[in-house]
DNA sequence: ACGGATTGTTTCCTTTGATCAAACAATAGA
DNA sequence: TCTATTGTTTGATCAAAGGAAACAATCCGT
């Protein structure tokens, strides 16, 4: 079956010029094309819509009450088609993202604040969780992730790294002493961070001399929120090792203290999650490459090294 | 490229049902097809409509306004070819019809009058000319002609035929005599109807003892137009054919007589000439099988016999 | 925990039909 | 009568519409 948008375009373009042949070169496509897209046309509706001879051509009464309608629809569909395109390139609408809370508030938020200033028609509807969110099924444009990517479907895009602090409270260390080298933190009680449902040991990974470092540690309390670690560890119970943003405070109010900075620390990257790769909206585009420059910018500013993509993951595999 | 209609519905119908599974069994066809029309819906657009995974389907921002037009928009058109199918299907609107003057006024109106008594949403725009038309040109959508079928496009349906009467005003016989036999006619002025441009020699013919008799006729006036032979006639000039319903009066009154009784004279054919044959409007159609009925009725009435089509056309040569 | 069921997508293959050039038919004008 | 232009038909080609089946991801039941 012949395509029936073409058909009614041809049909407005022949009532538009008067014959098939201006039609068919209005719309670029040959005559015996013309003709057939009428004749489908009329066959669809069971109606003649032209009589035409291979001197004139004359609206039936049907083909005028048609026209009549059918002119205005195809308008109203092309301007919508239009308008749509002209939005979707425009960066403009509601950003829908979601952050970790920690992270999210003190370094999104101000990312974001600086991104709708640069955007003035684009609104955010910022949703911090400590949960790994559906970004389909909550409708969230994209989502920022600190912590090694999991085995998803989501597109990934690296966008920078936190470092780790290995800390505790100055109570916990003078109680159980301080660890001099990793392997010490064994000995210790370590507050550590996991999903619920994440296999039991945990690892934490150093650089010593340059060379690769890995700790199964272990305690008392494990925690998915970053917060709850800090809490626990403000009350003296174990050694945590939490991102930079979470405790530069109590560090500098030395509420906690760092340890083990003779190692450099592992990092953890910096991800943006959105759902697909084609046909992103403009606003999405927009935000990515706003972050990864704001990111790239406040690299010394916010203390973490930023050595690349940890991970540079494909497709959907 | 898919049907872009069919893409449309397809959208319409995944976001009313929320699934592609859904949609593609209400339209009929294959999930692998719904999927592929919303990718090349979303291709043609260059707009993500909607983010799904195996197990959710969610509008985009850009989905969520194009489905609020693109639903209505398929809707009213939907509504509208509705409309034309059913108005098609109705004997309704405006019925134009093209007649010879006399013909028309003695048995096109009548007919026309019974007709639009028997539909009453249908009216009738009667032109009466003495020349032939251009249906398609004029807008006509159908053509009564009494004469024997002229090579032409159109597609013509019999309807009756008219008895052709051969008749002289008494003061013309006084001076001339009246002609015992058709060969006669050849020695007396005949007053012949033709076309402009149409060849010169007219044959009148007869049918005597079953036998079909040809008699090549000639005189001093012809003319196109069936009231100007009957005014020569009146006046003496001449021996003239002419149908009944012209000279049914002048018969009567007896200022003119009916020659050569005993000769079966010729008759005229009756067609309606319509210009197509397919996707016929239910008026014209209507039109078509109450005149055969309103002439098979009224065929003792008219005084004409119908011997049966004297052509049976078919379609464009 | 682990199949089974169901989702959307992709692949592969067959067949349809969209397409145009060229021939054809009809008509207007020279 | 010839030429130019109209709409239509025909013939042949090739892109793509279409579905079955395999695939990947996920939910749901036991």
């Amino acid at each position: 079956m012949l395509d029936r948008h073409t058909s009614m375009q041809v049909f407005v373009a022949l009532v538009r010029r008067g014959t098939f042949t201006a039609a068919a070169t209005e719309l670029g496509i040959s005559r015996a094309m013309a003709s057939k897209h009428i004749q489908a046309l009329e066959d669809h509706l069971g109606v003649r819509l032209v009589n035409r001879t291979t001197r004139r051509t004359r609206l039936t009464e049907a083909g005028e009450r048609y026209f009549e309608h059918v002119d205005s629809l195809l308008a109203e569909l092309a301007e919508v088609e239009a308008r749509l395109g002209e939005e979707a390139a425009h960066v403009r609408g509601r950003l829908s993202i979601a952050a970790p809370p920690a992270f999210g508030a003190a370094h999104v938020a101000p990312l974001l604040a600086a991104f709708m200033a640069h955007y003035p028609e684009i609104g955010v509807h910022l949703t911090l969780a400590d949960r790994p969110v559906d970004l389909v099924d909550e409708g969230i444009d994209v989502a920022v992730t600190v912590r090694e990517l999991a085995d998803t479907s989501y597109i990934a895009r690296y966008l920078s790294a936190v470092r780790l602090i290995v800390c505790a409270a100055p109570a916990y260390l003078a109680r159980r002493g301080s660890p001099r080298r990793p392997e010490d933190l064994v000995a210790h009680d370590c507050l550590t961070y996991a999903e619920s449902g994440a296999p039991a040991p945990v690892a934490w990974s150093f650089l010593r001399a340059g060379a690769p470092l890995e700790v199964r540690v272990a305690g008392s309390f494990v925690s998915n929120v970053g917060g709850a670690l800090r809490s626990v560890a403000l009350a003296g119970r174990g050694i945590t090792r939490l991102p930079d943003y979470i405790v530069a405070d109590d560090l500098a109010a030395g509420r906690l203290v760092a340890l083990l900075e003779g190692c450099e620390p592992a990092l953890r990257p910096v991800h943006a999650l959105y759902p697909h790769r084609e046909h992103m909206p403009a606003k999405l585009r927009a935000f990515l490459d706003f972050a990864r420059d704001w990111f790239a910018a406040s690299k010394g500013h916010s203390g973490a090294t930023i050595p690349g993509p940890r991970h540079r993951p494909g497709a959907h595999p």
